[in-house]
DNA sequence: CGTGGGACCTGAACGC
DNA sequence: TGCGTTCAGGTCCCAC
């Protein structure tokens, strides 16, 4: 699923469920997706500890439990959610927590791209990931969208420039900001940089508000679909009508993602 | 430093 | 109905 909103959403829907309840035990049903830990070794860490906060941070969940941190990135077809004991419907289940009242924090991942790592420090995000974009201010984004001659779709992908956007909200952006996804980096103008940062927090805020787009996998923690998808301008409109000026949206390939634009109304 | 390709995986959609 | 192909919100790794 997941870009910032879609993540952003699956933690404001857990965190007052999640905080204040202990682990119990985890379980999972496919080893790779604790990252390399043993399952045993993941419990004897885990057991016991209180979760004591729940944040994202780029598109990765952190849960803090007592001085250690349940890292999870959704990938492309992760799910995470409460569910009772009792269910099991959900086929692709990789891992589950037990809590102490009585529920299980469920990790589904149709893909098995998605990953629950335990660790004792966030420090291997920061290392990976740049700044969040909804906190930048507009001198942020001139300065970091400056001085690289790589497509400007592509730079915004690169986690470790900015955190959070994929490749939806990429395109959503660009169009917004009137911007040509091919355009290099380095060739925009200062007035561009601070439009396109500012189209990238109005996109991403919007979606945020629209609790995450569901095309596919996503889902909101209560099962929920979000509805920002609803409001897509260019993605996954390829040959259909710009709402701007009718002319048929532009669907290309750029970094090996597919990648929509309007061919008149970006420049 | 930048790019392109492939890997990791499965399911849905589509063409025949 | 069934089979083959293509594509998918992400990230990592390697060759050039």
């Amino acid at each position: 699923m997941p870009e910032l909103p879609e993540v952003e959403t699956v933690v404001r829907g857990l965190v007052d469920d999640l905080v204040g309840t202990t682990a119990v035990e985890a379980s999972i049903s496919w080893h790779k997706v604790l990252g390399g830990m043993s399952l045993s070794e993941f419990n004897e860490t885990i057991r016991g500890r209180k979760i004591t906060a729940m944040f994202r941070r780029g598109k990765y969940i952190c849960i803090e439990c007592s001085g250690v941190y349940l890292v999870i990135h959704l990938r492309m077809t992760g799910r995470l959610y409460l569910s009772d004991a009792a269910e099991g419907e959900d086929k692709w289940v990789r891992f589950t927590l037990a809590l102490d009242n009585g529920k299980n924090l469920a990790f589904s991942d149709a893909r098995k791209f998605g990953r629950v790592l335990l660790t004792r420090s966030l420090d291997f995000l920061e290392e990976k990931l740049g700044p969040e974009p909804l906190t930048l201010k507009p001198a942020d984004f001139i300065q970091i969208l400056k001085g690289s001659s790589r497509a400007v779709k592509v730079f915004l992908l690169d986690q470790k420039k900015i955190a959070g956007v994929g490749n939806i909200y990429a395109d959503e952006s660009l169009h917004k900001a009137g911007i040509k996804p091919g355009r290099p980096t380095n060739k925009l103008r200062v007035a561009e940089r601070e439009k396109l940062g500012a189209c990238i927090q109005e996109s991403l805020q919007a979606a945020i508000d629209h609790e995450g787009a569901s095309i596919s996998w996503y889902r909101k923690p209560d099962g929920g679909r979000g509805e920002s998808q609803e409001h897509f301008l260019v993605y996954g409109r390829g040959g259909e009508p710009c709402y701007t000026c009718g002319t048929p949206i532009t669907k290309i390939v750029l970094g090996q993602r597919g990648t929509h634009y309007c061919h008149k109304c970006q420049t």
